[in-house]
DNA sequence: TAAAGTCTTTCTGTATACACGCGGATCCAG
DNA sequence: CTGGATCCGCGTGTATACAGAAAGACTTTA
């Protein structure tokens, strides 16, 4: 019962940021920390290892330092997974599939919502996107993708143009998912993605100095 | 110094199919088996797990029982990223890369050769592809992918025209990498792995009886 | 004062112990 | 003979013990 919930902890812990940037995650400082032995800990820093948010530092591990050249490389991934991904679905999608992707894109771009809910309801909308593609393998990859961006994210927060142009972008990729249109789906994801990825790189250049100092 | 040799040693003895179909992997019996304790058998089997190599049984594990359904899934995802690889070493190889490449493709095409070298060297061919596409992340989930898909190839074996064409196709898309056309690679990889895929598709159709006995 | 070597401290890797829980087998009843 | 309940054994989950290795500090020497 224990080593998934430590799982799930640590895994939140990490991915909101809660270790500071460089420190060292050390077993058995994390087993007393989270009221544990060593053996669930270890298990989880495993799995995190292979998620790609940790690295095995000299003595214990790290949060994964991502560089630019992370960001690129993620996206590029990204980019040609959800772009598959959106054409699958436009071609595979029920109707409850798109029933859900119009109700969380409501929600989303609902003018009174708070920028937080419009933020995860951004984020539910493309897990029902890859859903909706009917091919659990790459919603597995996308998911583990974008859980190692999340890590990239702190501190950073849309600006309201951003919001305007994800939401046009959605809309988008929503109408040829309805209309199945599967190569109209695919240049919306594209076209969205690419912009998404110079936000994060600009955001990234903005926080992050020229020469590191490790 | 276990933990990791036990995984190799483990993953080879999965991929190579030495355990029979739906029988139990046990920690206990694994662990005298390979003459250590139950702890580096434990992470191997997690990391077989995630490596979806490996499933979940109601006591133990079991080797993956793939379904078709499978295949085509995880083909969905190969396709989309293999396609984008290509056109990324199209772009980005260097001539080392296609040194590399090149010296792969001759070794297995060559006539001298015989099938178990021709079919190491294709397939290394595919990792020098990834590789000349420079993207780390793209290398390892297709190194992932294509480790699943070996499950399925137990007693495989290719005929002499798949041979052919495989060198055929491989072909084209060198030629397209060497004169840096993205746009080329990409068509030629989904051409190659459309018709892998039908190949695998059908193998998997001789060998499967129409109902399971489970 | 600086460099090198040693020593101590600490963390990991592996093994093992112990308890809980699930599954199968056996036995009883209908 | 079949359905169900109980009991036993096996395997996993978690904790812990122990040894080996590595990093850092301290000492000694040039």
């Amino acid at each position: 019962m224990s080593t998934d919930v430590t799982y799930e902890r640590l895994r939140e812990d990490v991915l909101a940021g809660r270790f500071p940037a460089g420190s060292r995650l050390l077993e058995t400082t994390l087993a007393a920390e989270y009221g544990v032995s060593r053996t669930p800990i270890r298990e989880a820093l495993t799995r995190l290892t292979q998620d790609g948010l940790l690295e095995r530092a000299s003595r214990g591990y790290r949060v994964r330092a991502g560089t630019a050249q992370d960001i690129l490389e993620i996206y590029e991934a990204r980019i040609a997974l959800e772009g598959q991904a959106s054409a699958s679905a436009a071609e595979r999608r029920t109707d409850l599939d798109l029933a859900r992707l119009h109700h969380l894109h409501d929600t989303a771009t609902d003018p009174a919502a708070d920028p937080a809910t419009a933020r995860a309801a951004n984020s539910q909308w493309h897990h029902a996107l890859w859903q909706a593609a009917h091919n659990g393998t790459i919603e597995a990859l996308l998911t583990r993708l974008t859980a190692q961006l999340r890590i990239y994210d702190h501190g950073r927060h849309e600006t309201p143009e951003d919001l305007a142009l994800t939401r046009d972008e959605h809309s988008r990729m929503l109408h040829a998912i309805e209309a199945r249109d599967p190569a109209e789906a695919r240049a919306a994801s594209d076209q969205h993605l690419g912009r998404s990825r110079e936000i994060r790189l600009a955001a990234f250049a903005r926080t992050t100095p020229v020469e590191p100092a490790w």
